[in-house]
Parts: C-alpha cells; structure tokens; sequence
DNA sequence: TGACTGTATAAGCAATGAGTCATACAGTCG
DNA sequence: CGACTGTATGACTCATTGCTTATACAGTCA
C-alpha cells in the first residue's frame, strides 16, 4: 500500500483491506486492560519498568511483553539509561481515543440510568 | 460503580479498575476487522444482514455473531423488519475513533518514510 | 573479576474468540 | 397447512494470546 494511501482517504470513502487491518490492530493493543493501565502510568511522565511493574501489579515479564506490544504498534517508546529502561508515550493522540471511549461509555451509563434507574439508585 | 463516575473523572485523574476494563473491552470489540468492516458498511446507513453478508464477504452465521457483539456493545442497533433485520448505527462516535486512528497511522507511515524512504518508494 | 540489579526472552499452560457447519427459529407466501 | 427465506444459535476446531516460571542477557559496582 502507497504510504499515503490512509492519509489521502477521502471522507466517507472506503478503506482498503490493509488499512482496515491496521486500524483494528491498533484498536487491539488498545484492547488489553493491563496496555491500558501501563499507557494511564505513563500519562503523567516516563517510567521505568520497575516503577511500571510496582504501579500495575503485575509480574516483570508480563509487563516487559506488553511494553514490547505498546512499542511495536508505535505508542510508546523506550529509552535507556545505564541499567534501566525508561519508557515514555510516543503517540500521545491514544489519549484522544481512550477519552472518547471514556465520553461515549458515560453517556451510554447516563442513558441506561435513565431507561431502568431501579438498576441505578446509589446505595 | 456510581453511573456517573466515569463522566466526572478528572482530567488525568486515574481511571478505576472498572473503567479501564470498560474501555479495553471496547476497544477489544474494535480490534477485530470483520467488525470495523461492518461498521464501516454501516458508516452510508442502514443494512440488513444478507446485505452486510454480501457485502463483507463473510459467513451468514459470522456476520451474525460479529454483530451480537456490536450490539452488545452498544455500537449498532437492530431493527426487525418483517423476515428481515435492519442494523444502523447506535453510536455515531465510533467513527471518530476509526478516523483518530487513521490519522495517527497515517502520521506514523509518513514519519517512517521520512526515515527509510527506500522501504517506501512508489513501484 | 564476581556479585548484584534491571530487563528481555523462551517454553508451557489455559483461556479466549474467530470461523465453520449443522440446525433451529421466525416470518412470508402459496 | 407446507415450502421457502432470513436470521440466530449451538457445537466444534483451531489459532491467538495473556500469564507464569525459569533463565538469559546487559549494565553497575565492589
């Protein structure tokens, strides 16, 4: 696929297979809650993978291959320093996104609470 | 959780638990491409499920799956109309995402073409 | 050099989920 | 009613992938 076959897309006008497959694999690295946590951490400023391991709660290997995931698709990036490896968001547009999905989720909550509000009642 | 905790959630303020598993599942849902496939058929109005069959290129019974899930989700809505069933859109912001996503890949095939153009250049 | 820390990787297991096939169900039409 | 069409569902296979454990590798410090 030309590089700027995805940029020049038209509105409305139909994505080609290659494009398709990769907006879907970006939505799923996008779809593992423990990228989404590791990506929040790193919201605030770069972290090392200690400091990622002890922030999520997860083992070192496990995180260490989702860092690898996050890092392949672009999103995040790596730099290291002597013994450590500092990771930081490389895409900080994966914001957008989750702030999206958070709006579109609370107004789908708002308008179930409004259709069964007994479902609802704080307690 | 309170319906409305996500909607109140600070800016960069951590998201709960269940929040973020609500938003990985969402984009679980997207990261598949028969699904952003369909929605994308969707995206010019309403199909009923032969018509999408057709369209996709995929098993009646895959379709139907692929759309329990979206409708699941909240992403697309079914009408019965006679024999048939119609499936629209439920949640129009879908389509920002596909095209948030699509900018930011589109940056990212750029940028990576700047850096190894010979990988790059039109045949 | 050797001990230690931080990170990555390989192997194995288990769960998830996409696809297929057969079939059930519902609506229409004669 | 029976035949037919459109859609949904259940059972199954297979590939993917998240997680764990063990281990390898790289950098630091004595």
């Amino acid at each position: 696929m030309n590089v700027k076959t995805i940029a020049r897309r038209k509105r409305h006008a139909r994505l080609s297979p290659e494009a398709i497959d990769m907006v879907a694999a970006r939505f799923r690295v996008l779809g593992e809650p423990l990228r989404v946590r590791i990506l929040e951490e790193l919201r605030n400023g770069q972290k090392n993978v200690s400091e990622l391991v002890a922030a999520v709660g997860s083992t070192q290997p496990n995180v260490s291959k989702h860092l690898r995931t996050l890092q392949e698709s672009g999103l995040v990036a790596r730099r290291q320093d002597g013994n450590q490896v500092y990771c930081y968001i490389d895409d900080p547009s994966v914001f957008d996104l989750c702030d999206a999905v958070c709006t579109s989720l609370s107004r789908r909550l708002v308008r179930d609470a409004r259709l069964a509000p007994e479902l609802h009642r704080a307690r």
